[in-house]
DNA sequence: TCAATTCACATACCCGCAGTATGTGAAACC
DNA sequence: GGTTTCACATACTGCGGGTATGTGAATTGA
């Protein structure tokens, strides 16, 4: 293996104990040294790959966010009406939301950990900035009553959040579509009339 | 001052010095030596009336909780309409979810750290308890649409809780008038057709 | 009223872990 | 094949949370 290789290895080997570990135990319990040891190198090869162990957590926050940012863009891209995309884009983040790895690192951890302005520019580039477009087309369609679409957009996202937070700790298997019921009902009110 | 009358001057100056504290640098840069030596006493003091840095924050957070949990209520009581207490504790948790205070607490830190039950079970007590009382007795009214409280509480709550965070860091001075108005979108809704 | 007890702290200490400074040996380069 | 680079390993420091124990003044009870 070249050295550019092993590098690599060596970085994505971390990368991913660390985003296993950051997931299960939370950022505050995670240990450097033992992501390392884990994997098989030193902490000096973890400071060598990232920064500082925050640098590891920020790394990890970006990969998750951008996988689920890419299922609530494919559920949506699954549909041809703007409205329906909305919708299924919606539906796609509750559902993703709930996994263990979401909820933990990125909707729990990573405000506190990274601040909220860091937080919410990786928000914003992965997932925020598809629902502002979405709105914003239906806007200007006039499918959605007009409005600012900033404050809105803050508001159906945090909804979103708690929501999905609150569906990986609820032992109701219809948890789930009765808050994708709950949000149609809260984005059918948006129509214009 | 008898001991019982020391004892409580004590342990509100480390909840006051802490508050300021946890709000001002978040809960990881807090460092409770500090925090006991700017109110005159020792780490051992702090020790003997908290159990731990994370003690000292839970009564800080429930604290903040309490009193925000009170100034929604005022807003409400001001009214006698269910539907226009709806509205003015909503207005009023967004102009109140905007102080740095409950801001960093509550929204920020807390989740993290005392984890999400607990701050949940902190919020419910507080806050959510009485927008899913007011969502009750409005859909029993006939008011808001039938449908399960639970889930829409949660939507409504996130939404709530991400404006505030979003308004706090925003420049500029509509923003909460449009915030406000966003939210009022969203409720209206939610009204029985 | 005074000895016994309680208790609100202070003092001294431990240790886990993030971060740093420096060494090293094998691969890449010339 | 000598030099440089670099992907790590090793060794160390320091901060800070937590704990164990001491202490003296307030409280209590006979």
């Amino acid at each position: 293996m070249s050295r550019a290789e092993q590098r690599e290895a060596t970085r994505r080997a971390l990368l991913a104990e660390g985003r296993r570990r950051f997931a299960a135990d939370g950022y505050h319990d995670v240990v450097l040294a033992e992501v390392a040891q884990a994997v098989g190198v030193t902490k000096g090869a973890a400071y060598h790959h990232f920064e500082s162990k925050l640098g590891l957590f920020r790394a990890v926050v970006a990969e998750v966010q951008r996988e689920l940012g890419e299922q609530v863009a494919a559920a949506a891209d699954a549909h041809a009406d703007p409205w329906e995309q909305l919708r299924a884009g919606c539906h796609a983040f509750l559902a993703a939301g709930r996994d263990p790895t979401v909820r933990r690192v990125v909707l729990l951890d990573a405000p506190a950990t990274l601040g909220w302005d860091e937080w919410r520019a990786l928000d914003e580039e992965f997932s925020a900035r598809h629902l502002a477009d979405a709105l914003t087309a239906l806007v200007d369609a006039g499918v959605v009553a007009d409005q600012p679409v900033e404050p809105l957009t803050h508001l159906l996202s945090g909804a979103m959040n708690e929501a999905a937070l609150w569906l990986a700790r609820s032992a109701d298997p219809e948890a789930l579509v009765s808050a994708q019921r709950a949000l149609d009902g809260l984005l059918e009110g948006l129509r214009a009339r």
